[in-house]
DNA sequence: ATCCGCATGTAACCCGTTACATGATTCT
DNA sequence: AGAATCATGTAACGGGTTACATGCGGAT
């Protein structure tokens, strides 16, 4: 099929598309509606990319049902087709790759959002499991680091790996947190 | 002169070289060897800017000194010139716009290293409170929205809502204690 | 009748990635 | 001599941004 993966655009497009048909419009307002991605994508990135995935079989047009046939005007709604539902899932059950895990916590967390009634609590939980892990080692390596550089001459840089140790505990904390929340939850209710 | 303004990397390759005469070479093993940015710049991408930064003249190759000019092979060691070391001094002095906090904290922590011998220290306090006080406003808008949107149907939006708030509260309390130590260092030397 | 919001699309431009190409220098 | 490293560069490709274009629908 469609040679290259999806970029994380594409995968978060056909994510939304998965949790509910949607046109290009409607995934524009969800965009500037949400806080988190305060990231608002253009026309010339939204449009594209919903065409892409259609070529790829992902997803499809909805045919105009009945009634709605003549008041719809120029709406493409989008819904998702059975090859586009099982590469979402796949997403969805990547690994977390611990060496990329600063770069890609955003893109992590849009997927934990999205795991939410698609997968199942113990899956979620695997998943937070690897984040720790990843958010772990990355701490541990950070601080190993710093242990080694200990250059008193300029000070500015330690300070910057600092915040970065700080930044990355506190997803650890949060990761760690929503493990035991979760746990609590799936032991009281088997 | 050039048109637009520098994009992120370009910027930070000025810095690199404002702050030592470099190679196209010598920049790529000093990301190598930075554990901060995980960032891998490319051929591709590296050798265009830094000729992209000479078309505009803000950096220069350095004339082969004496005893060196038989013995350096390839190497074209930029540095930097009058334009150059003014457009590097505006853009650690560029103000924290509190929009985008979030989305360029990893430039503003690039600033903050390269402030280092190139701003006063009341300048780098300055620009330690701006992105303080940006970040508390970040965090109250964010905390704001998380009080409105008390749905319970959904957890996981609410979970990785908590994640950014950490987060940014983690950074926050990192420029907060930076500006104390700072303070306290200033006041002692004054 | 007109203006504004809905809704989709297109074209130029720019930059980064990937992959490959090319020499010079040092090491074994 | 041959291999590995140093060192710079280029070409194809892809996707995002900006800016513009276009038309339908409802509101005043």
């Amino acid at each position: 099929m469609g040679g290259r993966q999806l970029t994380p655009f594409e995968h978060i497009l056909l994510g939304l598309i998965c949790l509910e048909p949607s046109s290009g419009y409607d995934l524009k307002r969800i965009f500037a509606a949400t806080p988190m991605g305060l990231y608002q994508p253009s026309s010339g990135a939204l449009y594209p990319a919903l065409r892409r995935l259609e070529l790829r079989g992902l997803v499809q047009v909805q045919a105009p049902a009945g009634q709605e046939a003549r008041s719809a005007r120029h709406r493409r709604v989008y819904e998702q087709t059975q090859a586009g539902q099982a590469a979402h899932m796949s997403w969805l059950r990547a690994p977390v790759a611990p060496a990329t895990v600063s770069y890609d916590l955003g893109l992590h967390l849009m997927r934990f959002v999205m795991m939410e009634h698609l997968l199942p609590p113990d899956e979620v939980l695997t998943f937070l499991q690897n984040l720790a892990d990843a958010l772990g080692a990355l701490t541990a390596r950070l601080e190993q680091y710093a242990a080694g550089a200990a250059d008193l001459t300029s000070r500015h840089p330690r300070l910057a790996l600092d915040h970065g140790l700080e930044v990355h505990r506190a997803s650890l904390r949060w990761a760690e947190h929503t493990i035991a929340a979760f746990s609590a939850v799936s032991s009281t209710r088997p």
